[in-house]
DNA sequence: TTTTCTCCGACCTCATTGGTAGGATTAATC
DNA sequence: GATTAATCCTACCAATGAGGTCGGAGAAAA
């Protein structure tokens, strides 16, 4: 699987704040018991989201989260990229990362490399899908109303027959 | 890391093939050297290609392997397909999990499901990605000349500034 | 018949995933 | 001010998969 649980769930968390938008902040424990996860994890996920700004917490009796903006200017690749870290198809993509096993020179930007040139374009797939779509989107169709607003170019193709 | 290095590793094997494409088949020791990778461990990965029929195999003394196709004939996502099974982007995607844990009913098409349909994007931006790069691309590459085949369409672009 | 290959299955080690447990802090309310 | 309801934080833990290794069994050329 090329992303995991942390992606479902902190989106999931993010579609139901934008669902339960208003005045006061929601628990994080009526999340878990809506969506049936369980709460310590969320609660991990969640600390991801707030480190990134998309989320915004009230400590103390009735206090919970809100989202940080407007669901329509927080997209999808901004998420994943708190929740799972930079979208890298392959190890040696990381900043951080001396992967000694894959020994590709694909870290030299000098030399031309094969195997660099297709991750690229798969990268550059992941993310133009993830920052195409919004949170706002999301939350429509998980009210299962259409789209009211404006998507980013490109937002209203499902894109999944694309294939 | 969304692919694993049974990916990386195949992919420039079937590269290495590319290359080295000839009457005569390559044994699979002097891409290991070539390449510097783990012998046996690329015994394996080559079985998939073999078992997808990207590549023949000739038994015994000057045995080796051969590329099946033409280099423009294969696709990166056929070649991916053999060597890390279905892309998905979340575990419930693939056709044999029954994923207890991820507890969307994502199969359930019916349902609108909001990550759903993220993941149904995501998942189209890499497969596209991966189907509009052939090997012959990548044996170009490998070998510092511009590309002679005529590329899909849409593949000409490197798409990495796309994000 | 030895050498050089492909083939195949068992095994092994380590890092990550997907949690849980237990508590500390903060704030509203009785 | 005690209780309660919530966020925060750290440590632990089991299962899984990734990334190999090892040893050998066929097959074909020299």
């Amino acid at each position: 699987m090329i992303f995991t649980t942390k992606a479902e769930y902190g989106v999931r968390l993010l579609v139901e704040l934008g669902r339960q938008e208003g005045d006061r902040p929601v628990a994080l424990k009526s999340i878990a018991e809506n969506e049936r996860l369980p709460l310590a994890y969320l609660e991990r996920i969640v600390a991801l989201l707030k480190r990134a700004g998309l989320v915004e917490s009230t400590r103390g009796a009735h206090g919970g989260y809100r989202l940080a903006r407007d669901p329509s200017e927080i997209s999808m690749d901004e998420a994943i990229l708190a929740l799972e870290g930079e979208v890298a198809p392959m190890s040696c993509f990381y900043d951080d990362s001396s992967d000694e096993r894959v020994l590709c020179s694909h870290a030299d930007e000098t030399e031309v490399c094969a195997t660099r040139v297709l991750w690229l374009r798969v990268q550059g797939g992941v993310t133009q899908a993830l920052s195409r779509t919004t949170l706002a989107e999301l939350v429509a169709f998980a009210q299962r109303e259409p789209v009211e607003t404006k998507p980013t170019a490109g937002a209203e193709l499902p894109l999944h027959d694309a294939a």
